[in-house]
DNA sequence: TAGGCCATCTGGTCCT
DNA sequence: AGGACCAGATGGCCTA
């Protein structure tokens, strides 16, 4: 299930803030309440660990069935593959599986690091992020950061050049676009929190007038019931640019 | 029930 | 030689 080709296609999934190809199937800390689907410490990763030690007191672990497993047949490398276990103390291979275990809770660790510092709904309703789901977004959450700096950076010239302030908003929608090469889609996405934000320090009719498209039917395509509350959906193309363009 | 996600075990490879 | 890292295999849990 975590072959290169289904890890890029599920990687596909994911736009800036973790937005699906065909309508917004599922956003970043909008999931559905689910009650106790969310890992704890003793129910969760923990619990499993304690479900491996269980397995390694008796031996009984699923990795002992793997390699030859997929043919069923014997071979000269399984019957070297089994001396080699033979000649392994056993004692040596419990403390190389407890050292991968402890570097993988420290993997885990880190990863629920990443969580509680990257945006997105830290509540006992939503589920927790997947993996992937949490790399991802840290990977995007990065990239707008990097645009807001590059804009501030663009704005604070504009200031020093006692020119209009107004100038630079054009160039920040233009700027809300996929990284290029990285992204294939035909929408984007980002929170609608930081759009009213920051349109407002500019112009309350142009915030106004880029809420009305983003809330319209004919702009919006999630076509779903899920469509979210606190994220933006607008299309991202030349044309809808040039429009954005005219409201400003 | 299928699929997603995860923890674990394991053997191979690389590094110190 | 021993530890770190990696990827494959497997089974368990959960959700749609």
């Amino acid at each position: 299930s975590c072959s290169p080709d289904s890890l890029s296609e599920r990687a596909g999934l994911f736009d800036l803030f973790l937005v699906d190809k065909d309508g917004g199937r599922e956003l970043v800390g909008m999931t559905e309440p689910t009650g106790e689907d969310f890992p704890t410490e003793e129910s969760g990763a923990r619990g499993s660990e304690h479900r491996g030690l269980e397995q390694t007191g008796g031996f009984a672990g699923a990795a002992v069935r793997s390699r030859s497993g997929s043919s069923g047949e014997q071979t000269a490398e399984d019957d070297e593959s089994d001396d080699k276990k033979c000649k392994e103390p056993r004692s040596l291979r419990l403390s190389i599986n407890a050292r991968e275990r402890r570097r993988m809770h420290d993997l885990n660790d880190a990863l629920d690091d990443l969580r509680s510092v990257i945006p997105y709904a830290h509540s006992p309703s939503v589920r927790k992020l997947s993996k992937i789901a949490t790399l991802l977004l840290a990977k995007n959450y990065i990239l707008m950061q990097a645009q807001a700096l590059d804009e501030m950076r663009r704005l604070v010239a504009y200031l020093n050049q006692g020119q209009s302030v107004p100038v630079a908003l054009p160039s920040a929608v233009a700027s809300l676009q996929p990284p290029l090469g990285v992204y294939d889609h035909d929408e984007i996405a980002f929170p609608a929190q930081h759009i009213k934000r920051t349109h407002a320090r500019w112009s309350t009719g142009s915030a106004r007038a880029l809420h009305k498209i983003s809330t319209s039917p004919a702009r919006w395509s999630t076509g779903s019931a899920r469509a979210p509350h606190e994220f933006v959906r607008l299309p991202n193309d030349r044309s809808f640019q040039t429009c954005l363009r005219d409201f400003f």
